[in-house]
DNA sequence: GCGCTCTAATGGCTTATGCAACCACTGGGA
DNA sequence: TCCCAGTGGTTGCATAAGCCATTAGAGCGC
């Protein structure tokens, strides 16, 4: 087990790809949101999924569930939302029916934020996937990410 | 501009993709062999980089290809690499044609650390993309990893 | 020899994160 | 009605990261 097994070391390289396109791409994101408009990845993350929740049909998300979207630790995302109520972005409110959970509306002030930062985000990671690809280790990765044309 | 343009929308879709997996892998692993073995996923990486380099030709890394290589800033990765020396897991030295440059020889102590949490890690990594591989959003990703079998 | 640039390390400060302990509320039993 | 296990969220503490400025040692051109 010692001596390297050949699937799991493909394995491990295709996890090598992945974290260190994950990075670049992450911080050329980050760099360009937080010069233009002051957010840094995961609070784009976080505002755009709210968003999008609440436009949808009535399923507003509890803390736990936006922790599992965007991949963070419960006590991390009740920092992320308290960082961006005091913003002014969203605001939170009591589960109606449990009141344990907590739900969360994004402001005016959270989609105009998001409507402004949007196009800088969208091309920040056009910039970095085509940066990407010029890696020859990252080109077939960055290929995968670009056909994800999620069809539903 | 601000309306959603369906190509861009696309790329963020993927892009939510990526780093959800990134982030639900990384997360897993993390556990796995911080509990098993007292390693970060970055010092595994650190470590893993280095050893591979090591066992080559005569390529060793300069801090700043390091840091590349693990997509850190630069203070960020000599205080890692400091951490890992201190721990007695690898050692520095002055590049003999350039001595800017620092070179660094992972130690027998790395070596056997390594070797000890590359089954945790493939382990864990195999779990994290069989998790994954349930969600229909993060699946096609997680075929194109797989595939990733790096001929060169 | 003299500056200019480059590589790395370091200290100071701010921020974000995870874990674990803790509080608030719910939904059963007894 | 009271108690209690389980769940959702928040807070205390420690750690790691980034940024910035600064220092130190080397190479390199003039």
């Amino acid at each position: 087990m010692t001596a390297t097994d050949p699937v799991l070391t493909a394995l491990a390289q295709g996890w090598y790809a992945l974290s260190s396109l994950y990075g670049r791409i992450e911080a050329h994101i980050e760099r360009a949101l937080q010069a233009g408009h002051g957010l840094s990845v995961r609070e784009y993350s976080l505002l755009n999924t709210l968003s999008r929740q609440h436009d949808g049909e009535g399923g507003h998300l509890q803390m736990k569930q936006v922790a599992d979207a965007v991949v963070l630790s419960q006590s991390a995302t009740t920092r992320l939302v308290t960082r961006l109520e005091d913003r002014g972005l969203l605001s939170r409110y009591l589960c109606p029916t449990d009141r344990r959970g907590i739900y969360t509306n994004v402001s005016e002030a959270g989609f105009r934020l998001l409507a402004e930062a949007r196009p800088t985000h969208d091309a920040a990671l056009r910039e970095a996937l085509d940066d990407a690809a010029k890696n020859p280790e990252l080109a077939p990765l960055v290929e995968a990410v670009e056909s994800l044309h999620v069809p539903a």
